[in-house]
RNA sequence: GUUCCCUUCGUCUAGAGGCCUAGGACACGUCCCUUUCACGGAUGUAACACGGGUUCGAAUCCCGUAGGGAACGCCA
């Protein structure tokens, strides 16, 4: 032990009633990224205390999440269900001190307050009866619940790393309850007891919770406690502004595997929006992470913008190992035998610069998975209708049966640009398409000579061949 | 209703009083490269919400207005 542990502790406290949230997964990259920037920890707490809503299937597809991103923690995650009894001792404590007291109303009565007071134009609040009246008084019977006495008079500060300085009269802070009467924690109590326990010293969230650190921080200085340094980053919202819903699309951050993202790029994505390191826009988070400071978080919500997404995932698909992009295709395309995998991982490298997702990249494979006979797609078959394709056809049958078993793009290459040049005056693509059709049933691929290469004189003939028969079951135009 | 927060190109943002005739990225247009589609390169369109101050000077500071968001539970 050498000095008083002043390193920075950060947490992600996500309540298990869902998936992890977009929103969510940013906020746990903007923690990491800062525990990692100032050598401190970063750790994950489980806001499970909603016993109804808090399910183990949430728990593990946040966790599963969190891993598939990147996003590790220090130690084993604290449950906070399990700290039911710290959270009485401290608010008994509290009582003790006379920083709280026990109150004896009804929810019933509690309800109408808080419709006179809107009904008033005011805040609704609790009247804070019970605030100095003696116990001995209290109704027989009655289970009390505990409540903070929360000042009356002055003004509230907190210097937000983000939002700078939010100032809230204290006339507007309530009395607000800690200990249900069934002696549980309300969740505004237990966040401040188990930050202090665990020892948080910046709480970076979402700013929905802007108004709660206010509440909290009464809290922290009713128990002497120091009060964490607060950053409260502003929410993501859907392409068209509104809050971030189901109409949306992609809103779990496991959605973006299934629609075919990159951890990484994911990462990267959702590093950049809101925060920001001058002009950068490529970066992993370890890079990230030693540039992070909390105050070039922007104090303004953001959009989502799955185009910029798809942009910044194109990125790391080229310069991701071809084994890994062959694996995740294979994955998501089910299995295929040995040959196949061969063929697509030789391929891949043509195939990974022209695709922006998984999801495109798996379709663009089908070019070495698929088998004769298979389906030409509208292009492909117009263009194997032509009268001349049929005869370039021919040729090129001929010149590839010719070719070495070594079957060189080059080679290849070669081959088709002299038919090109004695029977279609140079023209290149009179063979190249054709030969694209046949080969691949599309009319966009990879350069074509490589990908008949990666296919082998074996498959590239049967292609051909079939080719062939389909042109003459179906006949051809005429000029 | 009350309180709090926010407001730079369509989108993400740079910008901490003069470096701003406002920069970058995505998207979009045009051109080049090219056997296709992409990639890449070049280039173009496009923004300081509005109104008042403060100042020699404001995208930057202050105040209003408008618009958007959040919070006001014995939910988290």
């Amino acid at each position: 032990m050498t000095a008083p542990d002043k390193s920075t502790v950060t947490r992600f406290a996500p309540s298990p009633t869902g998936f992890l949230h977009i929103g969510g997964a940013r906020t746990a990259l903007f923690n990491w990224c800062y525990a990692r920037h100032t050598g401190g920890k970063f750790v994950l707490r489980i806001e499970d205390t909603d016993k109804a809503r808090s399910t183990p299937d949430a728990i593990d597809a946040i966790i599963r999440d969190l891993k598939w991103l990147g996003i590790d923690w220090e130690g084993e995650p604290v449950f906070q269900s399990k700290r039911d009894a710290r959270h009485a001792e401290v608010a008994h404590e509290l009582v003790k001190a006379g920083k709280a007291y026990f109150c004896y109303c009804s929810p019933e009565e509690l309800e109408t307050m808080r419709a006179d007071a809107l009904a008033k134009g005011e805040q609704p609040r609790y009247n804070r009866f019970w605030r100095d009246r003696d116990p001995a008084t209290a109704p027989a019977g009655v289970k009390p619940v505990i409540r903070i006495k929360a000042p009356i008079e002055g003004d509230s500060v907190i210097n937000d790393l983000v939002q700078g300085e939010v100032r809230v009269a204290n006339s507007q802070l309530d009395d607000m309850i800690l200990l249900r009467s069934d002696g549980s924690p309300t969740y505004m109590h237990a966040v401040v007891v188990d930050d202090h326990d665990m020892g948080i010293t910046h709480v970076v969230r979402g700013d929905d919770h802007l108004n709660n650190a206010f509440r909290q921080k009464l809290i922290f200085e009713a128990m002497g406690w120091s009060v964490p340094e607060f950053a409260h980053v502003p929410l993501i919202h859907g392409p068209d502004g509104a809050k971030l819903s189901k109409r949306h699309g992609a809103q779990a951050a496991g959605e973006f595997k299934e629609l075919g993202y990159l951890p990484e790029a994911v990462c990267n994505y959702l590093l950049r929006l809101g925060w920001s390191h001058g002009d950068d826009e490529i970066f992993t988070k370890e890079q990230a992470s030693e540039w992070f400071e909390l105050t070039n978080i922007n104090a303004a919500p953001s959009r989502l913008d799955l185009k910029k997404l798809d942009h910044i995932n194109a990125h790391y698909m080229k310069i991701a190992d071809d084994a890994r992009l062959t694996d995740l295709v294979l994955e998501r395309v089910g299995a295929t035998d040995a040959a196949h995998k061969d063929r697509l991982l030789k391929g891949m490298h043509d195939l990974k610069q022209r695709a922006a997702t998984i999801v495109q990249l798996a379709s663009d494979a089908q070019l070495y998975l698929k088998d004769t006979p298979f389906e030409y797609d509208e292009k492909a078959s117009h263009t194997l209708h032509d009268h001349d394709a049929h005869h370039a056809m021919h040729y090129i049958y001929d010149a590839l049966a010719r070719l070495g078993a070594d079957f060189k793009d080059t080679d290849i290459e070669a081959a088709l640009k002299t038919i090109a040049n004695e029977k279609y005056e140079g023209k290149l693509a009179k063979v190249m398409m054709p030969f694209r059709a046949a080969l691949a049933g599309t009319m966009t691929s990879p350069p074509i000579a490589k990908a008949a290469e990666v296919l082998g004189q074996g498959e590239v003939m049967n292609r051909l061949k079939y080719a062939l028969h389909w042109m003459h079951d179906h006949g051809h135009h005429h000029h």
